[in-house]
DNA sequence: ACTCTGAATCTAGACGGG
DNA sequence: TGATTCAGAGT
DNA sequence: CCCGTCC
């Protein structure tokens, strides 16, 4: 995801940085930067890759790949008789994810010491796994299916920039069950019904109602019975419609179990030669900028022992604004059980560099 | 009058100099 | 892809 | 904060 939205976002004149031979740097240049920014900012990151999806993702990622198509056609079409910000808005559109920005991204994560796993199937549940196991001390995802693979923090917005607009937001698992009132297997049923990637929505139902329907009714199953029953036929549930099989796959996710070998992650120094090497000479990096972030890279992997963020992460006071908002969509539901308890949280780092600014 | 869904629209990174 | 805003149907 | 640059 994130290399995704470099490729679409890191980008000068419309177009994607590249190196002199027109190879595409933007995925590089967004990896290294905010990585090294984590890293810098005392935390070890661990990266994990998608794999293979789930066959039940299939209809859903037809469907994407049908949008791409018609970007594509409508971008030919805006380089014919569009205006330049046409022509740059579907470019943004037909942004695909090749292997080849998989592989270099892992090329750069090696040189730089910090470790990675391709999950088999949903980078999700792969990080759900490592953080239940206490690999990780949480996941960090923009995606709230992390909770419903049963991660038991998530954290979004993990960006150290600067002029990050939105505060890095920590959502743990169990005080969402507890606002919600509910255990895990209404909390899938519910995020199920909310509308999930490998089943389509109900219509009609959208956050509201998917949550009245789970609470007076408990389960899926009991869910489906009522609406097949209701005399009115308020709600139809769709004619494929396979929410065992969805339910199967949150619960038992095809995954690495944290205790194969593959999972023994080490963070270790930057090969920095070999940094300068791929992102200088074959990218086209300016070498100076490199080397000093080689060198921080180097610094930090010898102080930052910490391998969790606990001790990094303060509750900074919660905003009037912040909690009138609770009222929303589907997955806000979620943050929103859980911003009733839980405070959004900085870095040790930020808030000190704030509390000297305001004093 | 109020609640809710769904369609439409916009946007998306990181950094630093001025 | 997600967040935000808005129109209109439904209650 | 705004806006240009990174490659």
């Amino acid at each position: 995801m994130s290399i995704y939205s470099f490729l679409v976002a890191v980008r000068s004149d419309g177009q994607q940085l590249m190196s002199d031979t027109g190879e595409t740097t933007s995925h590089l240049m967004g990896m290294f930067y905010r990585t090294l920014r984590i890293v810098d900012n005392g935390i070890k990151p661990l990266y994990v890759f998608d794999g293979a999806p789930p066959k039940l993702k299939s209809g859903e990622l037809a469907k994407r790949f049908a949008r791409k198509n018609e970007a594509s056609e409508q971008h030919e079409e805006a380089k014919e008789t569009g205006t330049a910000e046409e022509v740059e808005k579907f470019s943004r559109r037909t942004v695909r994810v090749t292997r080849e920005h998989n592989e270099e991204c892992r090329r750069l994560l090696r040189l730089m010491g910090i470790p990675f796993i391709v999950a088999p199937t949903e980078a999700e549940a792969q990080c759900a796994v490592l953080a239940r196991a206490g690999k990780v001390y949480a996941a960090a995802s923009e995606d709230m299916d992390t909770l419903t693979f049963d991660s038991p923090i998530l954290l979004r917005h993990l960006t150290f920039s600067e002029q990050r607009k939105e505060p890095i937001q920590e959502i743990h698992l169990d005080k969402t069950l507890e606002g919600l009132n509910m255990d895990r297997k209404q909390f899938i049923d519910l995020c199920i019904l909310l509308g999930c990637d490998y089943l389509d929505p109900v219509p009609k139902i959208g956050p509201n109602t998917a949550l009245k329907l789970i609470r007076d009714h408990g389960t899926l199953e009991k869910v489906v019975e009522f609406i097949e029953s209701d005399p009115k036929k308020k709600y139809a549930i769709p004619e494929d419609w396979p929410y065992q099989d969805a339910r199967e796959l949150f619960l038992h996710p095809d995954v690495r179990s944290a205790d194969d070998p593959e999972c023994d992650f080490k963070w270790e120094a930057p090969d920095v030669e070999g940094l300068v090497q791929f992102l200088v000479n074959e990218k086209g990096f300016n070498e100076d900028r490199v080397r000093s972030a080689a060198q921080k890279l180097q610094k930090n992997v010898k102080t930052a022992q910490q391998s969790r963020l606990e001790g990094f992460f303060k509750a900074i006071p919660k905003t009037e604004d912040q909690k009138k908002d609770l009222k929303r969509k589907h997955e806000e539901k979620v943050a929103d059980a859980k911003k009733k308890k839980k405070e959004d949280a900085k870095t040790k780092k930020e808030t000190k560099a704030k509390a000297h600014l305001n004093s």
